[in-house]
DNA sequence: AGTACGTGTAACCATTTGGTTGTAGATTAT
DNA sequence: ATAATCTACAACCAAATGGTTACACGTACT
């Protein structure tokens, strides 16, 4: 999960996992797009590989990037987890209140 | 939202986060959790702070700490965006087909 | 065969990160 | 008044990040 998030810790790797969400990209292809060397959008995307949120395909001599929705949807299920433990912050309570014993 | 991203990427800092959701804690408490230092941990509170996901409150000579649902979900809002794009991938070329100029 | 292209990797550099210890200020307890 | 507690911050350190250039290797083009 570290890995999930690290990844999208960057403006850069978001915007490539938006890119190939929407259609497979050569790493060359991505490289183009962003004003930085083509090594540093290769980190990025070797990066965003090891998260698992984006997959190569080889194919002769390039490399075609795909995204991984389920990477993603692992992340959201962890936020919307989060988010359930404050919508139930006080069903402790409300257990301490239904307990029979403290009933009298 | 690269803060946001980085803060949650950190097991410990997760884990605080999902202990001040539930209930708001002194720093000095959650501190007590862990095995690192009090110091490492106060600073993994400031990034929490710095990243809005958790909001301080004084109160005489300590700091309660609780968690900040709203900024969660804006992490979760853009990871469900990133799956929108993956879900209508095909959108584009839907609308291709369906313009009426290609009909003949 | 030779050249150009796409990719990966190594070496390097500056900055950030995650941890430590130590110190200082403010508040509370004795 | 003194001591203990809670927090913040500085200085330091090792490791990771995000970038660079240069080079090696496999594939494609002419």
């Amino acid at each position: 999960m570290n890995r999930i998030f690290r990844a999208l810790a960057d403006a850069t790797r978001r915007d490539i996992v938006a890119r190939v969400l929407t259609g497979e990209q050569s790493v060359s292809a991505l490289a183009a797009r962003y004003e930085m060397s083509f090594a540093a959008v290769q980190k990025h995307v070797a990066v965003l590989e090891g998260a698992g949120l984006v997959i190569k395909r080889p194919s002769g001599r390039e490399r075609f990037v795909r995204g991984n929705p389920e990477r993603l949807a692992r992340a959201r299920g962890l936020l919307a987890q989060l988010e359930g433990l404050w919508r139930d912050r006080f069903s402790q309570l409300d257990t301490v209140f239904a307990d029979p014993s403290l009933r009298e």
